[in-house]
DNA sequence: TCGCTTATTTAGAATTATTCCAAGTATTGA
DNA sequence: TCAATACTTGGAATAATTCTAAATAAGCGA
């Protein structure tokens, strides 16, 4: 953990895959390199299309798989914010995503704290893993999709 | 607003509907009747299935069009969890929602506070006109189909 | 109250998003 | 190196949501 950004990306992916009995293989790497190397919120659609640049056998049910694994062994988060779907982020810093209903973009926005547990009344014997935090609104009066609206 | 409580379901959604331009049809009541007499976190399929027991005739596409009106006017709000199916919530006092994700149930949990925007980043032209808090974990020990996980 | 304008409803088709499947392939541990 | 099994593949299947065009109904003003 204190060390992991000692390692290469591969080796950083492919230990952290162990660590939930995931295996690394040729597709996840692609697939997690195609999400740092482009830190926006690509749909399974769009990373595929990505993927297909340096590998393009890959299906598009090994980019859903991919997706799940990277997601599994925290990699990667998954973004639900509507109706529509699902998109990917590799930040990992704690961040909450502020979603344009105008526009339909995603921004990571910085906490500044890290969102707290105690905050919330949850029964003792339910165990909180991770939070998850959307704000919805509107953004820049420059945007140039919201302009028009 | 501080008066809102005084006025039947009826009028207060007509109301609510009218300040966003939006008409007061017996669909739209129906489906709103339906969220707040059953306090859980149907989907629109589900919606559909149980506004069709006092309204047989309506249509699917007017479930959606109905809560897409419900949620603009702020009465019901739609909650995404997952890559699956968007679910609706009629509480509409400060509280977010817990998603296990061993059984897939989503619980109502209060918020001790209510959001606070000043916690977070935003840059100074976006306005922010909700949150979602969204936590993920496992729920209780006591849960049937987390039992067999 | 009547009529007009326009939003809403409807059924069904179309589209989009995701999951499933069965056969072949690759990874891991012994 | 070998066996066990997780993973990948393409395509079909399913699920979720949106679109469409014609019929209907709200709400406003006279």
């Amino acid at each position: 953990m204190a060390t992991d950004h000692l390692l290469g990306s591969g080796e950083f992916l492919s230990k952290r895959l162990a660590e939930k009995g995931l295996r690394f293989t040729s597709q996840r790497k692609h697939v997690y390199e195609v999400l740092i190397s482009q830190r926006d919120h690509p749909t399974a659609e769009e990373v595929f299309m990505r993927t297909k640049q340096s590998k393009p056998e890959i299906s598009m049910a090994t980019v859903y798989n991919s997706l799940d694994a990277l997601v599994k062994c925290k990699v990667v988060r998954q973004v639900n914010v509507d109706r529509g779907a699902a998109m990917y982020c590799s930040n990992m810093n704690a961040h909450a995503h502020f979603c344009c209903d105008d526009c339909g973009k995603v921004f990571d926005v910085n906490l500044k704290d890290s969102p707290r547990v105690p905050e919330v009344d949850v029964p003792s014997d339910f165990e909180v893993r991770s939070i998850d935090i959307a704000l919805h609104g509107r953004c820049s009066d420059k945007c140039e999709e919201c302009v028009q609206n």
